[in-house]
RNA sequence: CACCCGUAGCUCAGUUGGUUAGAGCAUCAGACUGUUAAUCUGGGUGUCGACGGUUCGACCCCGUCCGGGUGA
């Protein structure tokens, strides 16, 4: 880890925070698992613990001195450590319609609107590093953060640009060849034929939409410009908690080597396996229909 | 010439004088060259756009300058703009560009450039001018970084590839005038190029004579003029000014062409095969309002693997090979006449042969409905509904009538068509159409698209399925939280045909490593055979047997690197060996020490097993995912991880992926999910330290058993 | 100044996935017993500190304030 790093500091299953690492003696990212001075992580490789300076020990001693884990920064993992500004793209829902838009190392993806930039990461990701993502947002201030958010986490300009532009009113600028787009916005249906303007043809569409009417005005304006192999999907995730097994059984064990077992193996009443399997009972609920396309093969008009 | 260190990058100096037009498809190709860092010079009115890209810029001059400077060409007064192009191709004010080039120097004095471009609006006087400014300039063409077949034409619409070392070799140093001379070139005169500007696609369409500008394979573009001007209102580009596109097969009767640098390209591609001069890709005119250029949708090459969905909802993969032949319907088509379709072209079948279509041609819509209430009570089948009989439409077929056009006959041959009901007349035409209007749309194929396509062929195959199809889904999740990457170097185990290979291989692109253990007797690439990866890209891809990598992960260092002296001595041996055999323990021990950007595993075997043996593989902060059927072992494999401390972020999910139709008021979930969706396991691997408390303070009791 | 925590009548909920619709106590009800009581079983209308703001949208978002704690 070196000055400037951005750093993911995990705390937790599911707290995770992040640091820009400025190495002077002042600055201190403070904790429940105690005070870690930024010059701690200087030097250290990414995955390695970092300990705390003091503080940390819960009513314990000072040998107990608290830690947390530095990781290097991925899509994922931002998605879950940084500042929100709006609702961001899950990224389960994010590695979908990465999946769909076909995106890998060289294309061009246009996204409208940036957002928080948790979307904006991943797309990057599956383009880079010789590929564009050009993100619109017509929120002036969500524009100018994103943007200045952008390189300091490793997403230079030749890779990533942020334009403050309102895609439904204004389309997508100079984009006129871009591979693939992406639409977060209230009401998608007033930018696909910007979209498709700002695409090759045949590049690909994917829209996020929370609520079934948007979803249906979407893909009506879709149809109506010609777009093929219209999709709308929901995606879901059910997580797993594992515990060692503890289940008791109301028979006695039978003793090894009885002559059952012969028997037994071939039943139902094999062992547990060691160890179970539980869905948590938080699984995320409904956040958004993705719907996808092909853009038409040939502009308007042509035949 | 020394070898270059390809580690740092190329620090290129860009001269683009002209508008921004013209400098923007040089700042977009230099944007996104990695390893080359380009500084440009330009007009000062350009800067803003090149900086915008993260790169470098030096204002020359400005416009304004020159806004007051007129001059007069053919009649014509030129000013601003206009004057500073007549001025660059006229050379009417060489002193300026003297200033131009000592600023220049300046910049390379103070740290030097590995290489210059230069371009200018005047591509017939002077096409390109690279000059040497070092004795250690490498020739770019020849440079691995910057392999010109790995950048995607669609993906770069304005592109030059500039290192063109037979064209453009003409060294500045020497002056333009000099280049010129050399070159063998006149120097066009005013009038010459007044009437050159005026065979512009625009000005063409003006005239109403309509020229193709699409240039047969392979293109070449030798000069362009782009305007970006009035974008906004267009939604897109379009081009203003002239295009020249010198091709071998180049004919346009109107406009002298430059038949030297035609000559030139020819004889290159002639000497080299192929030349990795990407342009435009390939551009039509709009036949609506103004001549918009558009690109065209990515197109297939003969010998390209394609991806066909067809009307049975089924999809099949064909190679566009001579010997390849298809079916569509009950027509066996020859694969070849796929080529040059676009990808996501429909064909549907007429007179026995192939016919593009659309997606609306297909939908056949008879008759507006009459909202009667109707139903079956009344239906009586005798099996005599149907006045047409097998030989009419055989008749109709042979006559090379249109599946529509037979189904529309049928529909008015049944007796029974006016009391079905709207929903049953629906069912009745899908079922006529999947039989005289079958169609296949060729797809690109994609990870998405494979994934897609072996699955659906997994599940179709019922019980008797062999191996296992992975969801889609359930792909993308593993290539997002094993973050894998272009560049990246992973390991993969796939017990599923290939298709997680495939699409970790697509995602880290030829910079990339994956190394394929396998499980059997060889890896499992049938998949991967139908992405249509590059050589580079398939070379990218190693492969080994994952038992060896099992015994070699276990081995301690000191023998390891034993063995590794006894590779070399025995390597060293047979030099003479024309084919010297592969050795696989080599290969793993250097991914062992070189350490993995990610793991994706979707083994048959015990998961954790896998897990246990390649995790010392992988770099700490980096991600592990594993694929399985089966919760249990995946479960003892997150015990495993989350309890030993080699990790944190231990994730077990399964994913649930539910299509919907969406249609006016009648929008509902589509089909019932997929069972056996997999289960994908994730963890990130940490720095264990040996002395760290185990995670858990109090010790969990031993389970049973 | 930074970080953590405010939920049931009361008191709590683990130093890295046992953790905020979960408990314990108390209380109440029922069962049982040589009945001032013990034991067992069962039960809960919980403003998730307050107020603002942000997000098309699910929020694990942000701000201010109040109360408590920890560390500089």
């Amino acid at each position: 880890m070196r000055q400037g790093d951005l750093v993911i500091l995990y705390l937790g299953h599911d707290n995770v925070d992040h640091l820009y690492l400025t190495p002077d003696n002042f600055s201190i990212y403070n904790s429940k698992f105690g005070d870690f001075h930024h010059v701690d992580f200087v030097g250290k490789p990414f995955g390695s613990r970092v300990y705390a300076r003091s503080g940390g020990g819960r009513g314990g001693g000072d040998d107990k001195k608290g830690w947390i884990v530095a990781l290097a920064p991925t899509p994922e993992l931002w998605a879950m450590a940084l500042p929100h500004r709006t609702q961001i793209v899950q990224p389960l829902d994010a590695a979908v319609v990465c999946a769909h838009l076909d995106l890998r190392d060289g294309k061009v993806v246009l996204e409208s609107g940036t957002g928080s930039g948790a979307m904006t990461s991943c797309l990057a990701r599956c383009v880079a590093p010789t590929g564009r993502v050009l993100s619109f947002e017509f929120n002036g201030t969500r524009a100018a953060k994103a943007a200045v958010e952008f390189p300091r986490n490793g997403l230079p300009a030749s890779l990533v640009t942020c334009e403050h532009r309102d895609v439904c009113a204004d389309g997508f600028g100079d984009a006129a060849d871009a591979d693939a787009v992406f639409l977060d916005l209230p009401e998608p249906w007033l930018a696909v034929g910007h979209a498709a303007r700002a695409c090759r043809p045949g590049g690909r569409l994917a829209s996020y939409s929370p609520c079934v009417e948007q979803v249906a005005r979407t893909c009506a304006a879709l149809r109506e410009i010609g777009c093929d192999r219209v999709r709308t999907v929901e995606v879901r995730e059910k997580e797993f908690d594992v515990r060692p097994n503890a289940l008791r059984s109301l028979e006695p064990r039978a003793p090894d080597g009885e002559p059952d077992a012969k028997r037994r193996r071939a039943e139902a009443d094999a062992p547990l396996p060691g160890f179970l399997a539980k869905p948590l009972p938080d699984m995320r609920g409904h956040t958004a229909f993705l719907t996808f396309c092909t853009l038409p093969l040939r502009a308007a008009g042509e035949t | 010439m020394a070898a270059r260190d390809e580690t740092k990058p190329l620090r290129v100096a860009a001269i683009l004088i002209g508008s921004l037009g013209d400098v923007a498809p040089f700042a977009d190709l230099f944007s996104r060259l990695p390893r080359v860092e380009p500084t440009i010079f330009c007009l000062d009115e350009a800067v803003a756009y090149v900086e915008k890209r993260g790169m470098a810029a030096v204002g020359l001059f400005s416009i304004e300058t020159w806004k007051e400077n007129e001059t007069t060409l053919d009649g014509a007064t030129l000013t601003g703009m206009d004057f500073v192009k007549a001025w660059i191709r006229h050379m009417l004010a060489p002193a300026t560009l003297d200033d131009c080039v000592a600023k220049i120097r300046e910049h390379h004095v103070a740290r030097p450039f590995d290489a210059l471009l230069y371009q200018t609006q005047a591509f017939p006087v002077v096409p390109f001018v690279k000059i040497e400014v070092t004795e250690s300039v490498p020739n770019l063409i020849r440079n691995p970084s910057v392999d010109c077949a790995s950048v995607p034409t669609c993906a770069m619409p304005y592109l030059w590839h500039a290192y063109y070392e037979t064209v453009f070799t003409l060294l500045l140093e020497n002056g333009w005038r000099e280049a010129c001379e050399r070159h063998g070139r006149e120097i066009e005169t005013p009038a010459q190029g007044y009437q050159r500007s005026l065979h512009t696609p625009r000005a063409a369409a003006r005239r109403g004579t309509r020229r193709s500008f699409i240039a047969p394979r392979p293109r070449y573009l030798i000069g362009n003029d782009v305007c970006f001007s009035d974008c906004a209102a267009t939604g897109g580009a379009h081009v203003l000014a002239h295009d020249f596109l010198a091709t071998p097969r180049w004919r346009v009767d109107d406009e002298a062409p430059d038949a030297e640098a035609a000559a030139a390209v020819e004889a290159f591609v002639a000497e080299h095969g192929r030349v990795g001069l990407v342009c435009f890709g390939s551009m039509r005119a709009r036949g609506v309002g103004e001549a918009y250029l558009f690109l065209e949708a990515a197109r297939i090459n003969p010998g390209d693997s394609i991806l066909l969905a067809t009307s049975n909802d089924t999809y099949q993969f064909v190679d566009a090979k001579p010997s390849v032949k298809f079916r569509i319907g009950k027509q066996q088509v020859k694969a070849t006449d796929l080529v040059d379709a676009s990808f996501g072209q429909l064909f549907t079948l007429q007179n026995k042969a192939l016919v593009p279509t659309t997606r609306d041609a297909l939908n056949i819509t008879l008759e507006a409905s009459n909202n009667n209430k109707k139903d079956n009570r009344d239906l009586d089948d005798d099996n005599k509904a149907q006045s047409l009989d097998a030989d009419a439409i055989k008749d109709m077929r042979s006559r090379g009538e249109t599946g529509a056009a037979i189904i529309g006959a049928l529909a008015e041959g049944s007796a029974t068509w006016d009391s079905k009901t709207e929903f049953s007349k629906a069912k009745w035409l899908k079922r006529k159409a999947k039989k005289y209007l079958p169609w296949v749309q060729v797809l690109e194929p994609t990870a998405n698209a494979i994934a897609e396509a072996y699955f659906v062929r997994a599940a179709g195959k019922g019980r008797r399925r062999k191996g296992r199809a992975v969801r889609p889904d359930a792909v993308a999740q593993l290539l997002a939280r094993g973050n894998v990457r272009a560049g990246a170097r992973v390991v993969v185990v796939d017990a599923c045909h290939g298709v997680v290979a495939g699409a970790v291989a697509e995602r880290c692109g030829e910079r990339g490593n994956v190394l394929l253990l396998y499980e059997g007797q060889q890896a499992t690439m049938d998949a991967v055979k139908k992405f249509n990866f590059s050589d580079a890209l398939r070379g990218a891809i190693a492969t080994a047997p994952a038992d060896v990598f099992y015994a070699e992960s276990s081995r301690p260092e000191a023998e390891s690197l034993a063995r590794d002296a006894e590779a070399a001595a025995a390597a060293a041996e047979r030099t003479e060996d024309a084919r010297p055999r592969r050795d696989h323990g080599a290969t793993c021990r250097a991914w062992l020490r070189a350490r993995a950007h990610a793991l994706v595993l979707a083994p048959s075997l015990d998961p954790l097993s896998v897990l246990r043996a390649t995790l010392p593989a992988l770099h700490p902060s980096c991600a592990v995912v594993v694929y399985g059927d089966h919760l249990e072992p995946l479960a003892r494999a997150f015990a495993w991880l989350r309890d030993s401390g080699h990790a944190v972020r231990v994730q077990l999910t399964e994913t649930w992926q539910r299509d919907f139709q969406i249609l006016e008021n009648r929008s509902h979930p589509d089909m019932a999910m997929t069972a056996n969706a997999g289960y994908v396991l994730s963890a990130i691997k940490v720095v264990r330290e040996d002395d760290a408390e185990p995670s858990r303070k109090r010790p969990r009791e031993e389970p049973e058993g």
